[in-house]
DNA sequence: TCCCATATCTTAGTTTCCTAAGTAATTCTA
DNA sequence: TAGAATTACTTAGGAAACTAAGATATGGGA
């Protein structure tokens, strides 16, 4: 089979489908799914507050995409939504008990991911891989 | 907001999505999606018999993804489907006049958001990149 | 040769993305 | 300061991915 010309686009997308395959297998998935679990990293990184707003920016997806996704972690009982006294438009996302319940497996999780995805690569090549991205998404002005 | 540490699976994901949309946007979206227009210019590229399990490989989709994706195509009159002599199991895919139509806007469509995406990117760096990418793909063992 | 494993594609049902349109709050500006 | 523009989030409906479970066809031993 004659593939085409190398296209970063082609590239990426595979990977991209690769990584959400492999995301959703992770040990944790029986209580969540992938990008709930992802998103659950996230906010437990986080020291101030955190709005969906943030969660679009962090993982570029549109704002009905992250009211579902946000949804059905509420409905999970991993985060609440509650209103701040200085802005009515925002909601920010406090997480449960239950969900920081999750913080060791969930870090270790991600960890061994990224871990599993960066072995065999050093440290220039990556630092040049990162940064290729990041002129990608530029270029696209998104 | 905190980033998280850098994450090679956070930027493909971002980027992916950001490039889906504008593959979404590209001007020939008129008659067919995003992702029927890039398996038309896979298809226009091919000499030999090109069968489902291609486009599930030069993607990475699993078959059901690939079955539905083609079915619409079909649908939309670009392909047809029939089956070969020497394998039952195999349906070759054949590309409509209707398809062929659409080459030159097509690879034009697909050459620019290439161009577009490595913009100002060195050839030494797009190498690299191409290379942690498969290196990555390879250690998802997939 | 017969059966079991493998390969190819399909169907059914779900999740994760999307666009488009809408609501409500805030901010900007004439 | 009233109206317009912007920001944050939601809803509705659709597209593109998934898993799981098939239906057939082929190929490879015992």
């Amino acid at each position: 089979m004659t593939s085409l010309t190398r296209s970063a686009a082609r590239y990426v997308s595979k990977l991209s489908n690769k990584l959400r395959r492999r995301l959703d297998m992770l040990s944790s998935r029986k209580e969540f799914s992938g990008s709930q679990g992802r998103t659950l990293h996230f906010l437990l990184a986080q020291t101030q507050d955190v709005f969906q707003k943030d969660i679009e920016e962090e993982y570029s997806i549109r704002p009905s995409t992250a009211t579902e996704l946000l949804k059905q972690m509420e409905k999970n009982g991993l985060i609440l939504r509650e209103t701040v006294p200085y802005d009515n438009r925002l909601k920010r996302i406090v997480l449960t008990e239950k969900a920081l319940q999750y913080r060791q497996q969930v870090v270790e999780d991600l960890t061994d991911l990224e871990e599993t995805l960066t072995r065999g690569i050093s440290e220039e090549d990556l630092d040049i891989f990162f940064g290729v991205i990041e002129k990608m998404m530029d270029n696209l002005a998104d």
